[in-house]
DNA sequence: GTTGGTCTGACGGTG
DNA sequence: TCAGACCAAC
């Protein structure tokens, strides 16, 4: 595991490359700062760019690409660059291409973690039991998958839900743990066979002829680990490799990178320890903290100068990340004077709030703000999570503001696509069980669960695929008269569709010969234009003749007419493809829907899903405790959890280059149940000199503030001395804080006690607020008060549930009642 | 086998 | 709120 980088057979390649520098021009040099320019050209040995945010990473990282061609050190497919995202990566291409004036095409090695993995898996995949067109499973398929594993293994589905497995198992995988080793560190998750399910997970895996998507570098680390001659090609070929992002890197990712990169030593990572957002997936902050131990002589750059924000927006940013510790310390700075400070406002409730940024985005879009007119294009407002969008979204439509959600339910894990892409797949590999199970009875063909099982017994127990189980059910006409007829028919289809794929690549096999040249590969398979489009007309025949589309077309529900669109759009993106197969291939890892819009829309999207990006004006709402920081980040990682959350913070606020407007609200539907909230902790965190407090007086004292949010603007220190001093000095706030602090259990406003709570007629002042209660599941709780016909009670350890009323009884009878 | 109604428990994000 | 699970009726 910790293999010395302590030989350099390469570092001789010095003069070459120097040699061809003074051959060309570097005008992608010009304008870089000094540091950089020094990231830029260190060129050779392990580097580390501390890279805080908007300093100018990518650029620095795709002028390194242009040097390193330029110089001639490497060919392009000699480069390795691995990004997180789809997105990270085609802004590489197309910047790198930019630069050298060639068309971005050409860096075969350019991709996500993901993209570059299955491309080497699909070379080797048999040193893995693998065929080396296995697919892969998105993560519906692999809860099925997970859901049947459990089972089987009589376990009880409602106590430990495949999700959880799901996750469990990602979180091995992302430690680069196959399942020999997990054996042995077995919790109680289970009932203690986490690592049996695990196993036989990965078996039927296999026998499926699939992967996962923690598969993808869990092979890869698999096979150079123990093949070293297909290592040592690879070591050898990539004499460079740079990697984006490097502080969200798990510890399979980390490995792989450190397994490759001791051929030549040359390698580059960028990060920044502040923007460390993905522990939750395994990411390990201590892979950018280690890295000067992992390569020992690294050269380690920091780019401290900012060219985004404003003095008050970074000030802030700063103040609030240097609460954390274990940081490996940036100072970043700007030249950027003056500007406003950030922004901070309480909402009476969620409501209020988007109305409030609805309104406040139009009027900064006009220039009525005494600003300058920003458009909705230059706007964004970022959330903690996805429900959040929603309230936006309901308030955006209702008063028609354009909006955009980025990163919101993407266009093929829509449940028609899915279906679709299953009939497609079964039409490529009928052994394909889980697309076979997915439409067998999509439409109804009357396959029910007693067929489908009787299929799932005839396959098992002769080792055949469903499809094959089930011709082997029809030819011994072991099924009714209706449902053999739609089964066979069902079956059929699927052997013709398949035939004329194999008839189609044949054909094409002919036209299309050429050798690998050595490791040169068209990029993705067949992302090219194709001429031939009999695929498309295959898929249009597919949704045809299997009767899905015409489900649709008798279907009444109001989303039907979507659907069919869908499905249209669907089979239109196929003719960018050469083939069925690569369009699948395509599906499966770049998923990817941001369309090209020109219309000015404002976007809505998460913090996760702003990273890297950056925006003239930007809101954050939800600023609330439970929210955000969230309850449950903090309830699974404790202190580093908040310190992530914290550092999300830190990577919202600095997305803004002009404008941040920080937010939170009283009250907000959790659950469709109205809860009360309390400002998040962060927002004490904000350093009060660079921060203007919109909130009126009053959120949390007496009256609640109708009417503030609408002159304030226009005297905005008054506004700013009077709200500073409610909020920041009123009783409430401090109280509110020191019980955040306390990390108390209440997330209520205090309530009136001894009111009595009508919950119904019946039951009518059964209980009054303060009553102690027991509840048969929650124990012991006070009785809080009531809404919606429903009981709200604290409970001692379960905390506040909503239940009907019959179901607790008073605390001093709980003995009496024979639960 | 299908349909439809009620009940339950989840909502952190990505490839 | 809302999807999925569950159960009763057709």
């Amino acid at each position: 595991m910790t293999e010395a980088f302590d030989d350099d057979p390469y570092e001789g390649a010095l003069s070459l490359s120097q040699r061809a520098m003074s051959a060309r021009g570097t005008p992608y040099l010009d304008g870089l700062n000094t540091e950089q320019r020094a990231a830029v050209e260190a060129l050779d040995g392990p580097v580390l760019m501390l890279a805080g945010a908007g300093t100018g990473k990518t650029r620095a990282l795709t002028c390194r690409i242009a040097h390193l061609l330029n110089t001639g050190r490497a060919r392009p497919n000699e480069i390795l660059a691995v990004t997180f995202t789809n997105k990270a990566a085609r802004e590489m291409k197309e910047r790198v291409g930019a630069l050298l004036g060639t068309g971005g095409e050409g860096m075969p090695w350019l991709g996500t973690f993901h993209s570059v993995c299955v491309k080497l898996l699909r070379r080797h995949a048999e040193l893995v039991g693998l065929k080396s067109n296995f697919s892969i499973l998105d993560t519906d398929d692999q809860i099925r998958l997970l859901k049947q594993l459990i089972l089987a293994a009589d376990i009880d589905e409602k106590r430990w839900p495949a999700r959880q497995l799901a996750g469990l198992i990602d979180g091995w995988k992302n430690r680069a743990l196959t399942p020999e080793k997990v054996k042995g560190r077995e919790t109680a998750a289970f009932n203690n066979r986490g690592s049996e399910l695990y196993d036989s997970y990965q078996a039927r895996l296999k026998t499926l002829n699939a992967v996962d998507f923690g598969d993808l570098l869990l092979h890869m680390v698999t096979i150079f680990q123990t093949h070293p001659d297909v290592l040592e090609q690879y070591q050898r070929w990539f004499k460079y490799i740079l990697v984006d992002e490097y502080q969200d890197t798990n510890v399979a990712q980390y490995l792989w990178l450190r397994l490759l990169a001791q051929g030549h030593r040359n390698i580059c990572c960028v990060g920044d320890d502040d923007q460390s957002i993905y522990g939750w997936r395994g990411a390990e902050v201590g892979n950018i903290l280690r890295f000067e131990k992992d390569f020992p002589g690294a050269t380690v750059i920091r780019l401290e100068q900012n060219y985004r924000s404003s003095e008050h927006i970074l000030a802030t940013a700063s103040g609030l990340i240097s609460q954390n510790t274990g940081r490996l310390g940036k100072e970043l700075w700007t030249q950027a004077q003056g500007g406003d400070k950030v922004r901070l406002i309480g909402h009476w409730d969620g409501e209020e709030e988007a109305r409030w940024i609805g309104e406040e985005a139009e009027a900064i879009q006009r220039g009525t703000r005494g600003n300058d007119p920003v458009s909705l294009n230059d706007q964004a407002i970022l959330v903690r999570a996805s429900h959040q969008m929603r309230a936006f979204e309901d308030r955006f439509l209702s008063i028609g503001l354009p909006y955009r959600v980025i990163g919101g339910p993407r266009f093929y894990e829509r449940l028609e696509i899915r279906d679709a892409m299953a009939y497609f797949r079964l039409a490529i590999s009928p052994a394909d069980d889980l697309a076979f199970e997915r439409v067998i009875n999509t439409p109804k063909r009357g396959l029910g669960d007693k067929a489908q099982s009787r299929i799932q017994i005839a396959a098992r127990e002769n080792g055949l695929s469903l499809l094959d189980g089930a011709r082997l059910l029809l030819q011994e006409g072991a099924l009714s008269g209706k449902a053999a007829g739609q089964l066979r028919l069902f079956v059929e289809n699927i052997i013709r569709w398949h035939d004329e794929i194999l008839s189609a690549s044949a054909a094409s096999a002919t036209t299309a010969a050429g050798d690998d040249d050595e490791l040169i590969e068209p990029d993705a398979a067949g992302v090219a234009p194709a001429n031939d489009l009999s695929h498309v007309r295959l898929a249009e025949a597919i949704l045809e003749e299997s009767g899905y589309s015409e489900m649709w077309l008798n279907d009444k529900t109001p989303e039907a007419p979507g659907r069919l669109e869908n499905l249209k759009e669907l089979v239109k993106a196929l003719e960018q493809f050469e083939n069925l197969q690569g369009f699948l291939e395509h599906v499966s890892l770049i998923m990817d829907n941001d369309k090209q819009e020109n219309d000015d829309k404002i976007s809505i999207m998460t913090l996760h899903g702003a990273k890297g990006l950056e925006f003239p004006v930007v809101f954050l709402p939800g600023w609330e405790d439970g929210l955000f920081p969230s309850q449950r980040s903090m309830d699974e990682s404790g202190q580093k959890g908040l310190e992530e959350e914290r550092r999300l913070a830190y990577v919202g606020i600095t997305r803004a280059e002009q404008l941040c407007t920080i937010s939170f609200a009283g009250n907000r539907r959790v659950y469709g149940q109205w809860q009360s909230q309390m400002p998040s902790r962060f927002i004490d965190e904000l350093p009060a000199r660079h921060v203007d407090v919109l909130t009126p007086p009053g959120l949390y004292g007496g009256g609640l503030g109708g009417g503030f949010g609408s002159d304030h603007a226009a005297s905005p220190a008054m506004a700013d001395r009077a709200a500073r001093a409610d909020v920041y000095n009123s009783p409430g706030w401090r109280r509110l804080q020191q019980s955040a602090a306390r990390g108390g259990t209440t997330y209520s406003s205090p309530k009136p006690r001894g009111k009595p709570v009508v919950i119904d007629a019946e039951e009518a002042a059964a209980f009054t607020i303060g009553d102690r209660v027991f509840h048969k599941k929650f124990g012991y709780g006070e009785v809080m008060g009531s809404e919606g016909g429903k009981l709200v009670v604290e409970f001692d350890k379960a905390g506040e549930k909503h239940l009907l009323a019959s179901f607790v009884v008073p605390a001093d009878s709980a003995d009496d009642v024979p639960f």
